[in-house]
DNA sequence: CGTCCACAGGAATGACGGGCGG
DNA sequence: CCGCCCGTCATTCCTGTGGACG
């Protein structure tokens, strides 16, 4: 068969798949018609922007909870209903909404918010003062109620400070025409503490909370999407309940729900199965653990790798290890490849942090006389980390049945 | 009951590279 | 464009500590 011919079956066979008819209503960033079991977020941040209907400027809002509890979707379809509503009676509302991680500098985030109010600003060349002052100036001009909401806040915070939200909050003092509110979301609970008290205060002028969803809440979810993304009668019983169990495991995470039902359904139109089975959730699982722990690994430097890779062996060996063992067998590795080795202080700080990332576990224990250590077992299995690590050049070498 | 092992982990400091503000 | 600052990776020096052993 030519290449051509492959290709082409490749293509046609998705055209007319057997599993979905619409895959992309499980992906992350769809936002639904329908958000059930947050009547209640959507009632509350509705009610808050409800003034701006009548040229009252709304409470800026502080918006949080864990990943995959519904923030994002909740508001941005509030925001889309709410700026219909103000196209239906009349009244001047913009509304704007940017994901910090996406666009990471304060200079980004002004370019984004300036796009809502029609400002083209250069890519580069300003100075984000300069960027603030024009931002200002046009969005007087408009004279509008102006909605920016800033997602996965924290990320703006802990880069670059608080300096953007808190004129945000304050440039109401500036304006006559024009008035501010911010809806600041953000999935991290103690990143509240680290702002500037004056942003807090005037962020923080109402707050929402968004708790975890349970399994039963997740398999409404997850049925209500099906729907939409499958063919009929293509899911096979069990697979929903099982995905909404995997996800209630993990803090009741609904993105982590409808990924592995969309990676299942990816593996069984791989495997050209009809039905997806809880079979290929479980491979779903397994395929979303490795990509999640490829992604941290690629990214470690080093002798992070090596110190993982040292674990690794000793656990393999023996089911656990500790840290005197890990930094002897990590030193041996390091004169096999002829490179220097790092202090022990560093790797005690090294397993740390891959305790922290979840690849290993990493408990203190005293052996009375025979002194205090750490008990290290790994997080994922073996081959996980093996495969993962013969992607690095350096450390592809020292892996077993390599030289 | 005190010792003392085998580390944990805090603090200060430095090399280095990339991006920001002026 | 250039200097400066900041984050990352690392070192050095250090104090702290749970509990088996003598």
């Amino acid at each position: 068969m030519s290449a051509v011919e492959i290709i082409d079956k490749i293509f046609s066979q998705s055209l007319k798949s057997k599993i979905f008819v619409n895959r992309d209503v499980l992906r992350p960033d769809y936002v639904p018609d329908e958000l059930p079991h947050r009547e209640e977020q959507i009632a509350k941040l509705a009610s808050i922007l409800a003034p701006s209907l009548q040229g009252a400027r709304p409470s800026n809002v502080f918006i949080y909870g864990l990943t995959g509890t519904g923030k994002t979707a909740v508001t941005k379809f509030v925001l889309r209903k709410l700026y219909e509503k103000s196209l239906e009676v009349g009244a001047r509302i913009t509304v704007c909404y940017v994901n910090v991680r996406q666009d990471d500098t304060t200079y980004r985030v002004l370019l984004r918010l300036s796009e809502c109010i029609g400002l083209r600003l250069p890519f580069t060349g300003i100075s984000t003062a300069e960027a603030y002052r024009r931002f200002i100036r046009a969005l007087n001009l408009r004279s509008t109620l102006f909605i920016a909401t800033l997602d996965e806040i924290d990320f703006l915070v802990k880069k670059h400070g608080d300096e953007l939200l808190y004129r945000l909050t304050r440039c109401n003092e500036e304006l006559d025409q024009s008035k501010v509110t911010v809806i600041g979301i953000t999935n991290d609970l103690k990143f509240v503490d680290s702002l500037d008290p004056r942003v807090r205060s005037s962020l923080g002028e109402v707050e929402i909370v968004f708790p975890p969803y349970n399994a039963m809440q997740l398999e409404d979810i997850l049925r209500k999407r099906a729907e939409l993304a499958f063919r009929p009668g293509v899911l096979d019983k069990g697979v929903i309940e099982l995905c909404a169990a995997l996800a209630a495991r993990e803090h009741g995470d609904a993105r982590r729900a409808l990924d592995l039902l969309r990676v299942a359904g990816e593996i069984a139109e791989r495997e050209g199965a009809d039905m997806v089975t809880v079979e290929h959730v479980r491979k779903a699982r397994a395929e979303l653990e490795r990509d999640r722990v490829a992604e941290v690994i690629s990214t470690m430097p080093l002798h992070a790798k090596l110190v993982l890779l040292a674990i690794t062996n000793l656990v393999s060996l023996n089911g656990k290890t500790t840290t005197g063992e890990v930094y002897s067998h990590y030193r041996t590795l390091c004169s096999k490849l002829g490179i220097e080795h790092v202090t022990q202080r560093r790797v005690s700080d090294i397993i740390s942090e891959l305790d922290m990332l979840g690849i290993i576990t990493a408990r203190v224990v005293s052996r009375g006389r025979y002194g205090k250590t750490r008990v290290i077992t790994l997080a994922v299995p073996k081959d996980v980390v093996y495969s993962v690590l013969e992607e690095d050049p350096y450390a592809s070498v020292l892996l077993p049945g390599n030289r």
